[in-house]
DNA sequence: AATTTACTTGTTACCGGTAACGCTGTCAAT
DNA sequence: ATTGACAGCGTTACCGGTAACAAGTAAATT
């Protein structure tokens, strides 16, 4: 059985809360007591027992991470940022993974709710289902989005702009001569939303029109961007170019495109968008939109460490950080080297 | 403020416990009672609150998981696995990434165990210092080393077969024909040991002389057998093959070498470990050894789940899982194509 | 009818901490 | 000498659950 408080207390003839208010660094102890207390500590091997304190302070110095795919390395880049910014705060981690779907996420939020002190969600639900994040919030819950955002919700959000990186990509693909630019759209949630925004965006600024034949959806796994671009290779008429969903759908079209014996970029041009690990060293290195994902965890981390350690509702409460996004040039785009 | 068992019992004019027992399925609760009790609580939102469980009980239905390098897509998979077959189990998962540092793991094991109900480690400890670990499990920690080995501790262990892994790697290149290996090798950790022990077993056993000269350190990130690789061209006398410490290292060398304007396999060949994600996808797809990381995951879970769940101590207590490694033959090492 | 048995519920104490308040003793100011 | 302030430490109650035991009631047995 490990050693408690009262151990020590009984060990020293001194009360519990003597010994609580030297591990906790109270003033009021002296010295003389402070060190009596700590070798004993030291001695005895004391380490708290953090679900008592939880339990009698509420706070349990936890946080709680909800992603949608930890083996993309995007989240994983996140998570790790996350976690160490926690970590400088004096609070550990709780990392659960959604696969996309928005059921479940529902449900891991309300368990991992009741043993953290909050949570930093990239969430895989619909933008314009705020219901149950609204009725979280409205209990008191701290929550942190990240990444994908939630509009409506009185909750701090971190991201990119999506829009300007989708403009971004499209834009580029203009400028080298494509007409007919294709986009694999990822699930219902804001960031798919607006970087398809951002695409018409720019489509209608340089006088394209938007083709609708020309927008399918891939979801954001390398599995759906490979079977769509199966498919639209069979049905023919496919485009010159494709900005896809993120970067693992875009790895999916283009191995569609291997297998049909298709080049990239000479017979079609692909973009992605979030800068996977090892993008710039595939056969095809692949052009994508980049953005700073440790600030974005970090500043997540800050936020929400914030919301749990300030009483008063400050102004961060529903705060916007946009992170800027930054095209990456590489060789899936056709461009010439930069 | 979250509801609690006694504002259900409060308003239904019936116990705590009757309401703690009827949340918990036991069976000696009358089905009317239970209806009336469930309806309560679910029209209350009520969720238990887990740290008074876990004081209680002294269980808290969390898993600690303690990898060396979360962006690394092994140690990512493996912790999707876990996560999985913990969730399933009722447990979370509480995710710490160690970057490699063993003082800093040892730090967040002490830390972790207090909250956790037991560590699933890929520890970066030198395996002739199971000292820490030796304590922990003498005290009732539950742990289980995972990916990497530390002998002599009486705790499950579940990982590949790394010198067949090594030995498979240097096989393939005596077979291609190469008679000048080189070895990167990792850290001062069970795996290192292993695989360099696999190669050196394969040389002597196909005749060829162990040479000091063509093994050299690079620890398991891509950097490290970046500048390993880069000093040793710089030196000179470099060999024919390399086998690298692990995939990221692997790509580390190649990095050196197209810097140099080498040509993998050409004018060397190169080899990893352990299948990280995209390896088939790079510029020059990554020969290597790949073993089921979702089973070494899931059977990491199983085992800490089983030490945690039982009393007595089992069979289980010190058991050895190998899951058996298996070459993958890509470009990186000249074979002709399979 | 008396006793046993099974089923259902309640009581009490405790898990290991902490908050809030109270008590004692010392020392400076009046 | 009295008072007040303050430093240092203790008491009590409580956080929200659960284990262990007790007890009440209804059905079954003798």
């Amino acid at each position: 059985m490990p050693t408690t408080l009262a151990d020590i207390a009984a060990e020293l003839g001194v009360s519990k809360m003597t010994v609580s208010r030297t591990i906790n660094n109270h003033p009021a102890i002296h010295p003389n007591t402070r060190e009596r207390v700590l070798t004993v500590a030291r001695h005895m091997n004391y380490r708290p027992n953090q679900h008592a304190r939880a339990l009698s302070t509420n706070r349990a110095h936890l946080l709680g991470l909800v992603v949608p795919d930890l083996m993309h390395s995007y989240y994983a880049e996140i998570a790790k940022a996350i976690e160490a910014e926690a970590r400088a705060a004096g609070y550990e981690v709780l990392i659960c993974n959604t696969e996309e779907d928005a059921a479940s996420e529902l449900r891991e939020v309300e368990a991992l709710l009741h043993r953290t002190d909050g949570l930093i969600i990239a969430s895989a639900v619909a933008p314009n289902q705020p219901g149950a994040y609204r009725r979280l919030l409205r209990e008191g819950s701290k929550l942190v989005l990240i990444d994908r955002s939630i509009e409506g919700l009185k909750c701090p959000q971190v991201t990119t702009d999506n829009v300007a990186a989708g403009a971004l990509v499209t834009e580029h693909f203009i400028k080298l001569g494509h007409r007919r630019i294709g986009h694999l759209r990822g699930t219902n949630v804001s960031v798919a939303h607006d970087r398809w925004e951002g695409y018409r965006q720019a489509l209608t600024q340089h006088g394209l029109a938007y083709d609708e034949t020309l927008v399918r959806a891939c979801g954001f796994f390398e599995s759906g961007g490979y079977s769509a671009m199966r498919d639209w290779l069979k049905d023919g008429n496919h485009p010159t170019a494709i900005f896809a969903a993120n970067d693992p759908a875009a790895i999916g079209a283009m191995r569609a495109l291997a297998e049909a014996k298709l080049n990239v970029p000479r017979d079609i041009a692909v973009a992605g968008m979030g800068a996977i690990h090892y993008g710039d060293l595939l056969s095809v290195p692949l052009t994508t939109v980049d953005w700073d994902k440790t600030e974005l965890g970090r500043q997540a981390a800050k936020l929400l460490i914030g919301l749990i350690e300030t009483k008063e509702q400050k102004r961060d409460a529903d705060r916007r950080v946009i992170v800027p996004p930054q095209l990456v040039i590489r060789q899936s785009c056709g461009a010439k080297a930069t």
